[in-house]
RNA sequence: GACCCGGUAGCUCAGCUGGUAGAGCAGCGGCCUUUUAAGCCGUAGGUCGUGGGUUCGAGCCCCACCCGGGUCACCA
C-alpha cells in the first residue's frame, strides 16, 4: 500500500477500518464486482419469510434486499442477518453452494448494503434462513456503521455496546436510524401522527394550504424573530413565528375551514422542550367559537393517540410507556378557569384587581425571576406558569385568559376583562393555544396599538401594527374559532419522549 | 446565564494516592460447512477535547477555553 486512499474531508488519515474496506471494494472490482449496484428486485421482505416457509423445512426462493447488521463467518460457511424495513432475516453462504462466489461474500462487511436470492430453510435451531445462491452488492459500506451486538435474553433483545452517544445520535441520525429500527419505528410513529391528523382535518372539511414562511412584518404570537434580508427587493424578512395571521386572511377570502402544518421559526433558546424551528398545526374554523374548537382538539388529540399507539404497536417493550396509560381517546379533558385558578393561589379575590406593586411583589414572592423590568401582561403570565401550569400533569383546557395577554382573542361574553381563549397543557408543558379569533378590526387596532406602546417601553416580544391584517379584517372576517398545537410537544407526549431532540429527525445544533 | 457531571481506540467503557495507556466488540491474519453477543490462536489500532501551568515526570493536579449532558433560570 504505497498509496493511501482519500477521504472525502481531504484527510488522507484514514482510519485502519475505513482503509480495509477500501481494499475491499478495490478487490471485488478487481473480480468484476462493482461495489455499487443500480437496482434491485426484492419478492418479498424478512417479515413474510415465516409465514411463507410455514412448518416446512423448505421453502421457496425469496429475493431480499437490505442492510447486512450482522455477520458470522465460520470458514467456509458464513451466517448473517439482513435488516430490511420490515425486521431482519438470516442468511447462510456456503462455499459449496455459492463456488467462486464465495470469494466475494468474504470481502463483504457489517453495513454492506445487498441483495440475495435463494430458497428459505429452517436451520438446525429453527431459524428461518435464506440459503444464498446468488448475492449482489449493492453499496459497500465504507465507513464502519455503530453497530452493537444483540441478544435475546427471555424473549426481550438485549442490546450491548450500543450507539448511545446522544448527541452523536443526533448528528448523524442516518447512522442512528440505520443501526437503530426502535428509532426509525418512534420517527414513523411520528409520520402516522401527523397522517392522522391531515385525515381527521380533511374528514371534516378542511383545506390544506401553505402559507409565507419569509413575512415583510412577523406576528401571531409573541417570539424574538430570524430576520433575513432579500437582496432584490433590498428589505429585511422575518422567518415566521406562527402562521395565524395568513390563515385568517383566508377565513376572510372565503375559505372556512384552512389548516396548515409546517415550520416557525424563534430566535430564541434551544433546550430539552425547545429547537429553533419546530412543526406547528395550525387550524381555523368559521361560525365556531372556542367552546366547539374545544371539543374538536379533544378528538384530535385523541386521533393522534391512536395512530401513534398503533403505529408503536409494541409501545409496552418502551421504558416511557406510562405515557400510553392516559386515556385521551376518551376524550372530556378537566378545564381549569383562568382568574378563579391564580386568584385562590395567590390568595386574593381577583389578581385584575391587584394594581402593579401588588402584583410585582407577588411575583417576587412565587420566585419570579427579573420582575423589576416586566409589563404587566408578563408578570400575569409568569404568576400563571408559576403556580398554575407547572402543576398540570394530565391534559387540561386552561380557559378565559385576560384580555391583556391575549391581543388576538375576542372579549369573552359576560366579563371583557378576559377572552375566549384557551390552551392545553400537559406534563407542565403547553400544547395548544386557541381561541374565538377577534373578527372587529376596530377592536383589533385598539389592541395592537397596545401591544406597540408595550413595545415601545421594551418588551422585546411585543407585536406590531399589521395594516394588511387589519385592511383585510376590514372587508369583514366571520367570527372563528382558531386553534395551534405544537406536533413536536404533542408527539413527546404522546410517546413520552424527555428531548425534543428525539422527537426532530435533525435537530439544531452547534457545528461540529 | 448559574451550578453540577462528563469528553481516553471506529463503538461501549476501565485507568488506584501523578510513574508517559487497557478491556470487550468492530478490524486485519490463521483455523473452522447449522452459527447467532459464534469460538479458538495471533495481530494491529490512541496528538487521552484544546491551550497554558505545576512537576524530574501529567490521562490523573491547577488555570483558561471549546463541546456535550443534567438541574435551575429564560422561552405567553
Amino acid at each position: 500500500m504505497s498509496e493511501k486512499p482519500e477521504l472525502p474531508d481531504g484527510s488522507e488519515d484514514l482510519n485502519f477500518v475505513m482503509r480495509a474496506r477500501r481494499e475491499k471494494l478495490d478487490a471485488l472490482a478487481a473480480k468484476g464486482v462493482p461495489g455499487f449496484g443500480y437496482s434491485f428486485q426484492r419478492s418479498h421482505l424478512a417479515s413474510d419469510c415465516a409465514e411463507l416457509l410455514g412448518d416446512a423445512e423448505e421453502g421457496p426462493v425469496v429475493r431480499l434486499a437490505g442492510r447486512v447488521v450482522a455477520w458470522r463467518a465460520h470458514g467456509k460457511t458464513t451466517f448473517a442477518h439482513l435488516g430490511d424495513p420490515s425486521g431482519r432475516l438470516q442468511l447462510y453462504f456456503r462455499r459449496d453452494v455459492l463456488g467462486d462466489v464465495y470469494d466475494t461474500v468474504e470481502y463483504f462487511d457489517l453495513g454492506d448494503v445487498i441483495g440475495v436470492t435463494g430458497p428459505l430453510f429452517r436451520t438446525r435451531s429453527g431459524e428461518v434462513t435464506v440459503r444464498v445462491t446468488e448475492v449482489e452488492l449493492l453499496a459497500k459500506s465504507l465507513r464502519p456503521l455503530p453497530f452493537g451486538k444483540e441478544e435475546v435474553v427471555d424473549g426481550k433483545t438485549v442490546r450491548h455496546s450500543a450507539f448511545s452517544d446522544g448527541e452523536q445520535r443526533s448528528r448523524q441520525r442516518y447512522a442512528d436510524l440505520a443501526v437503530h429500527p426502535e428509532v426509525r419505528a418512534l420517527f414513523a410513529s411520528r409520520s402516522a401522527m401527523t397522517r392522522a391528523i391531515r385525515t381527521f382535518l380533511d374528514g371534516r372539511g378542511f383545506l390544506e394550504v401553505e402559507t409565507p414562511v419569509l413575512q415583510p412584518l412577523y406576528g401571531g404570537a409573541l417570539a424574538k424573530p430570524f430576520v433575513t434580508h432579500h437582496n432584490t427587493l433590498d428589505m429585511p424578512l422575518y422567518l415566521r413565528i406562527a402562521d395565524e395571521l395568513y390563515l385568517k386572511r383566508l377565513i376572510v377570502g372565503g375559505f372556512e375551514r384552512v389548516y396548515e402544518i409546517g415550520h416557525d421559526f424563534r430566535n430564541e433558546g434551544i433546550d430539552r422542550t425547545h429547537n429553533p424551528e419546530f412543526t406547528m398545526l395550525e387550524f381555523y374554523q368559521a361560525y365556531a367559537d372556542y367552546v366547539e374548537m374545544m371539543v374538536v382538539v379533544e378528538s384530535l388529540v385523541g386521533a393522534a393517540a391512536v395512530a401513534v399507539r398503533s403505529a408503536l404497536g409494541s409501545a409496552a417493550d418502551r421504558p416511557d410507556a406510562a405515557a400510553f396509560d392516559v386515556s385521551l381517546e376518551a376524550g372530556g379533558f378537566p378545564r381549569i378557569e383562568w382568574l378563579p385558578a391564580l386568584s385562590a393561589a395567590v390568595g386574593v379575590v381577583d389578581v385584575l384587581a391587584l394594581d402593579d406593586g401588588a402584583l410585582r411583589s407577588q411575583a417576587t414572592r412565587a420566585n419570579v425571576q427579573g420582575v423589576a423590568t416586566m409589563s404587566r401582561p408578563k408578570l400575569l403570565d409568569e404568576l400563571f406558569q408559576a403556580h398554575i401550569e407547572s402543576a398540570i400533569d394530565v391534559p387540561t383546557f386552561v380557559v378565559d385568559y385576560p384580555l391583556e395577554l391575549s391581543p388576538l382573542a375576542k372579549p369573552k361574553r359576560g366579563n371583557p376583562a378576559l377572552t375566549e381563549r384557551f390552551e392545553l397543557f400537559a406534563r407542565g408543558k403547553e400544547l395548544a393555544n386557541a381561541f374565538s379569533e377577534l373578527n372587529d378590526p376596530i377592536d383589533q387596532r385598539r389592541r395592537f396599538e397596545a401591544q406597540a406602546r408595550l413595545k415601545a417601553d421594551g418588551d422585546e416580544e411585543a407585536t406590531m401594527v399589521d395594516e394588511d391584517y387589519l385592511r383585510a379584517m376590514e372587508y369583514g372576517m366571520p367570527p372563528t374559532g382558531g386553534v395551534g398545537i405544537g406536533l413536536d410537544r404533542l408527539f413527546m407526549y404522546l410517546t413520552g419522549t424527555q428531548h425534543i431532540r428525539d422527537a426532530i429527525l435533525f435537530p439544531t445544533m452547534r457545528p461540529e
